[in-house]
DNA sequence: CCGCTCGTTGCACACCGTGCAAGATTGCCC
DNA sequence: GGGCAATCTTGCACGGTGTGCAACGAGCGG
């Protein structure tokens, strides 16, 4: 949050233009009628210049914040190391959706660019599973076992991902009705209760 | 099965052909290192003709079989009515996954240059997470459930693909040391008995 | 004030993916 | 067998993405 200089602040700003002038024109006429060119110019920059911010057309859209912004295992780290590993993991969760609902005007606009484009709707997905094995790390540390030999820490990894973004689908779905943590508790309860309990035995 | 002529019987052979030289091409010199004029050369087939067969460079990996390949969802709708739910799903993921492993040489290859191309991977795991809707929707199906209202079966669908996911990465992990079905096999287990069993409490 | 650093810009280029139209091959019916 | 229709293949042109390179200019430090 520290501003070193004029220099940063200003790539910062042309960094978040960007990232703004991407998200609304895609709101406005679908992502695929959206070329880099239209988002430089609402950005009031060069076409080259997107591509020193973004390596991608679609980094503008998944990653606006940049590469720094916080993850849900480095808030599972943060957690005091005496608690219960499952505890913590919900309270980092917890924060992790909390910030995310923070400006939930923006989530719903960005949800539903993503929905409504079949091509980009993976791609949010594979970001929120971007930080699975970063994730599985963090679990491993904090209940001492071995990433690669335990099967443990990768499961919880990959599958509190799907729960996350089971919920921020039907979030959405529901057109923020229920709240975003709320959803999540529920997919978390169930699992930690164990599959039987999502599905009825006749 | 059936060969309704010689013409789709040479359509398939070239389809065929694109596939198998894109993914020879890709373990030698690195997917990103391929054009797609390459792979067309290397079938003996003109560029323009490769995306009459694909409609992008990564479906010839992804897909080489075609839209029509069975898939989880259709495995799990042929099961009998009257099994258990959980039971039927586990029959039919181990079907899906012993037709995966029916060519273990050409599973691995193609592991291997998923894991080398980091721009690759994400999209092997959303090809498995691709039936995650359908999937959940052949659950509700067989228990009653509702889809939409329910939070079970997008729940198991979800879930069980990252619970498959993280079989094969293992699996390619080790070397193919133990056979896949056993991995997922344990996996499945610890979902079934929920959250705690994966990770030790203390 | 002067040099250094770094963001910006333009240019050229390789590659992906698509629409269109012409040519070649197969299937089918007379 | 001959010819017609369907369909697969091919070439061509074009828009769009993403990158390397070199020049320019604005902030930063001495």
């Amino acid at each position: 949050m520290i501003e070193r200089g004029l220099r940063e602040r200003k790539k910062a700003d042309t960094r978040a233009a960007l990232a703004d002038a991407a998200l609304r024109l895609a709101a406005e006429r679908g992502w695929e009628h959206v070329t880099v060119e239209a988002i430089a110019g609402a950005a009031d920059v060069s076409y080259r210049t997107f591509f020193n911010h973004f390596s991608s057309k679609e980094e503008a859209l998944l990653e606006p914040g940049g590469p720094d912004q916080p993850r849900l295992s480095t808030r599972l780290r943060a957690q005091p190391a005496d608690r219960e590993p499952l505890t913590a993991l919900r309270t980092a969760i917890r924060e992790d959706l909390a910030a995310a609902s923070a400006d939930p005007e923006q989530l719903r606009t960005r949800m539903t660019v993503f929905t409504s484009t079949p091509a980009l709707l993976p791609r949010l997905l594979e970001t929120i599973a971007t930080d699975e094995r970063d994730l599985a790390l963090a679990v491993a540390e904090r209940t001492g076992q071995d990433v690669d030999a335990d099967l443990g820490p990768a499961l919880v990894g990959a599958v509190v991902s799907a729960a996350l973004r089971v919920s921020l689908m039907r979030w959405h779905a529901q057109g923020g009705a229920t709240p975003l943590t709320d959803l999540a508790d529920e997919a978390l309860d169930t699992l930690v209760a164990g599959l039987p309990s999502a599905v009825p035995s006749h």
